[in-house]
DNA sequence: CTGAAAGCGCTTACAG
DNA sequence: CTGAAAGCGCTTACAG
């Protein structure tokens, strides 16, 4: 229609700087008449590209993964390419669909939001070839060999600390994530650190170990009632812990904070609506999500084959609100 | 390497059962022994499928979204296909992309999670050839054209109507969700059924409107401090807003539900543990995207033409919890 | 700046 | 049950 060759209708399209200008015009304008749209699937072909971002999420249900996931899509999506979704959940029974994404032109890089991805997929991330980027995101390796953006959580966790010291609290108990998670590890040694740095030991008895669940936390109440010897302020290593303790606390008469200080981790939609209103650590995470997609259509684009790592850590917040105080008994 | 034509290595791996039982297993030996994979862009281009399903969501970052996002990934990646997800929020920058996705195979199907869809993606999606099936989810349009599954919204406001009403209360509000929203309309039409049922009347300066929103909540709660006359009740078209007028509420030293009973809608994680616990009616988020997933698997298998319309209505149910009780004047 | 031609890696009628 | 051959719709060296 426009009296051209298909290859010159192919760079019109693709690359329209390479094409004379009167050329480029007829083809844009019988390209907008017919409302042709190029076929994905054979450009990616021929191409080698394809147009995709694979995001893998420990947990789609959970909301503080798909503020991040949002984050991601809206800058993926104005860059023109699409965001294909992975819940690594049960990884295991997924493994064939995950490594079929990695081994074969379903992506042109990953970002991964679950720091407890199996080695196998480690591996597969690593020796694929081609080598496609990947970013980890909000949790990550303890691997030297993947770029990743995350907050300062060790800062997060002893600024936490420093705000229950600075209300008179010396005697203070932490609610864990479960173990093997990096966050996990990072916000307890941030709280270690803020329990040296003001000369105060934690009680054994007050390290409660929690899986992140809302119903974990109201297990924790539970185990705060059973101690003789109780503290006066509790630090959960996330938000939703901490609503779990307070509601469970709560149904059985005791206070936050007139009873007890608690201060949650990630500042979550809710929590600044919470009852009483959460003093947590703000943890950004539709920045994280805008970052790791920014640090991954670079290192698309810079096609460098090994390709140097790129890193980032955001910083976090001290979020002031209802439930911590002084203690009663000062 | 297993001696045959590339023909059957294609059949072999795609359809088993049309090839002889012996080759078949030389095929599939050689293919774990040189750990082949197929090239699903060329696969796609040939076959004219794509493995992929969209999943168009209003709101990635409201967790109520995620989940049924969660429930519509478990089941199509257990059927060996992606998925790739689009956010609506800002639908009209995005139309491009939307429609490459609705025109040319890059998906066998769609899911929509947002009813509130640009006209022209609607007819997009009616258009397209081929045509693919659509299936609205929790979400729908009043639109005979597509299949949907969706709960008993109206049912779900009129039992809550019902519930307040068997507490005693006949002074009852009601917070609406955004005008357009089709949840919002059908929610409201429950609740008058269950207002005339019980021959009451709403007071018009007791509808208040939301957004669905935390903060909407929150600004309802100073809109009912205003009131000379208040509802004894209020009925929330979603979680979220109760959770913000309660809490909002909370901060001015009124009390649910000693002094003001608050039903909710959905029944999110948070709502069991809020304080108090929140009434409000369940919404099976999980089983919503796992029945769209199904429904449209079995509308891309059977590639009728036309397609039949399917449509199927969840049960809700009522979660009594500690946001109500019997009016304080009775 | 443009065209002819090859080819990306599969699948699928068609023959046998 | 299997193979030879065509072709899905593009892009990209290569020539000119």
């Amino acid at each position: 229609m426009a009296g051209v060759s298909t290859a010159t209708v192919s760079r019109a399209l693709s690359k329209p700087e390479t094409v004379a200008k009167e050329t480029r015009e007829l083809v844009l304008e019988a390209a907008a008449q017919t409302g042709y749209r190029v076929n994905l699937a054979a450009r990616n072909l021929r191409s080698h590209r394809t147009g995709t971002i694979v995001v893998m999420v420990p947990n789609l249900g959970n909301p503080f993964f798909s503020r991040i996931l949002s984050g991601i899509e809206s800058v993926v999506v104005d860059r023109g390419l699409s965001v294909l979704v992975v819940d690594t959940q049960f990884a295991k029974s997924k493994m064939d669909l995950v490594s079929n994404y990695i081994h074969h032109s379903r992506a042109d890089g990953f970002i991964v939001l679950d720091g407890s991805l199996p080695d196998e997929v480690v591996e597969n991330l690593l020796d694929s070839s081609p080598q496609r980027p990947v970013i980890f995101a909000c949790e990550w390796l303890e691997d030297e060999r993947f770029s990743f953006v995350r907050v300062n959580n060790r800062r997060g966790a002893s600024l936490a600390i420093d705000h229950l010291v600075g209300l008179g609290h010396s005697r203070i108990g932490y609610i864990n994530g479960p173990v093997e998670n990096i966050l996990t590890k990072a916000r307890f040694e941030g709280a270690l650190t803020g329990f040296n740095e003001h000369d105060i030991t934690i009680d054994a008895a007050w390290q409660f170990q929690g899986d992140f669940s809302l119903e974990s936390g109201a297990v924790v109440a539970r185990q705060w009632f059973a101690l003789e010897d109780r503290p006066s302020a509790i630090f959960c290593a996330n938000d939703e812990m901490a609503f779990g303790l307070i509601s469970e606390l709560n149904q059985n008469g005791v206070k936050v904070p007139e009873d007890l200080s608690v201060v949650g981790f990630d500042d979550i939609d809710l929590s600044a609506h919470f009852i009483p209103p959460l003093t947590t650590i703000r943890q950004p995470r539709t920045e994280l999500g805008v970052s790791a997609a920014e640090m991954l259509i670079k290192a698309v684009d810079d096609r460098a084959p090994g390709g140097e790592l790129q890193s980032k850590v955001l910083p976090v917040e001290l979020m002031v609100r209802g439930s911590t105080a002084a203690p009663a008994d000062r």
